[in-house]
DNA sequence: CTAAATATGGACTGATCATTCCGTAAATGT
DNA sequence: ACATTTACGGAATGATCAGTCCATATTTAG
């Protein structure tokens, strides 16, 4: 095999933007499959969603899955990036249009990501791969990161650097509440727990 | 099949504390090969764990495993209770023979558990299984709950139920912190971390 | 119209999964 | 010694897994 097939096999197949050059055309959208397959993802995680499960979600042939995606393990990166983009994104929007209490505010959207019980995407696929799969760790840690610098411009913006540790306890505090929901604590205790923490976090 | 063998297959196989009666004798300890079994689990997680990874490391002929433990799904709760009760009891310990700071002694136990980077196995098995395995998830609640209700007789012997919020902002802070270990964020930043949430949490 | 290029459907492959089964070994009780 | 009972080693089973392959369909370029 060459190098370059190496290379292709490695980022995955001519997968987006291609040129309408010659051939059949996709009868899919691309990027609409992918946010499928995040579901799926999401849902049920890496090892336990199949690619049965995958391709009939998202309305694919296997041939024009491995053509477009080029593995599972491709299109799981791809869906987990996507993921944290998307994630980012909301935080900051969160953070954005709070009316008073941004940091509150930020911190009860990540204790209560959107998609219910699935919790948060990230988090579940770092617990589950990131100690034995490197790439997913590093997303991982860039997203918790990015959390973190998010947060911590919303306490201090002049001085985000000496707020990194409080912005981190928050991010912490809200993710650990996750597995609480997923265990299946009471909405209103985790409510309890999040509001004693903030009232004493907060300088008020 | 009868009642009372859907009751043994419920319950698993004649397992621990059989009477010394004829028959030949087993040629391994059950409770060391269970021990050994939640080692693997911890490390590996339910789904990653294969019968040829156990039955190896427990040293066990695929007959004696179910002659045993009845299948996998038994086995690892088990494996599962038996940790659950290891690390309250480890919990309950820091607790007792913590110097000055049993409160922050036990964030730090449970924010850094023993076994290295496998993290917390009820938190990583609630991620992975609590919700589509009722019997896990239950679990694992109960096992959080416990931990709580540790904290808070540490925070206030006379009025645990008074602390029970303030106990659980620390166990969701200490389990949020292993998410960052797993991602890989520096054991510096997440000792900051902690040490910034306890300096403002702590009543001083 | 023909050649080249890309997509699709679905059968196929080889590996691995949890579990079962069977022949044999080793103990007890009579 | 012999029947009974339990345990052991390991082959067999059937399901499912990710990934490949090929015949066919649909497009563009000339």
């Amino acid at each position: 095999m060459s190098d370059t097939a190496d290379i292709q096999k490695a980022i995955g197949p001519k997968s987006s933007g291609r040129a309408p050059g010659p051939g059949r055309p996709r009868e899919f959208d691309e990027s609409k499959a992918l946010e499928t397959a995040l579901n799926v993802f999401w849902q049920k995680g890496f090892e336990a969603a199949s690619l049965d499960d995958l391709t009939k979600a998202m309305g694919l042939s296997r041939s024009s899955f491995y053509g477009t995606f080029g593995s599972k393990q491709a299109l799981f990166q791809r869906a987990l990036v996507q993921y944290s983009q998307k994630a980012l994104d909301n935080l900051q929007d969160v953070a954005d249009t709070a009316e008073n209490d941004p940091v509150g505010a930020m911190v009860e959207a990540l204790a209560d990501p959107q998609g219910g019980s699935r919790g948060c995407m990230l988090i579940n696929c770092v617990t589950e791969l990131a100690p034995h799969d490197q790439d997913v760790a590093t997303i991982g840690r860039r997203h918790l990161e990015s959390i973190e610098e998010i947060i911590a411009r919303a306490i201090d913006p002049d001085n985000p650097d000496t707020a990194r540790d409080q912005a981190s306890a928050y991010a912490s505090l809200a993710i650990g509440t996750l597995a609480l929901r997923k265990a299946g604590v009471p909405a209103e205790r985790i409510a309890k727990t999040l509001a004693q923490a903030k009232s004493v976090l907060s300088p008020d």
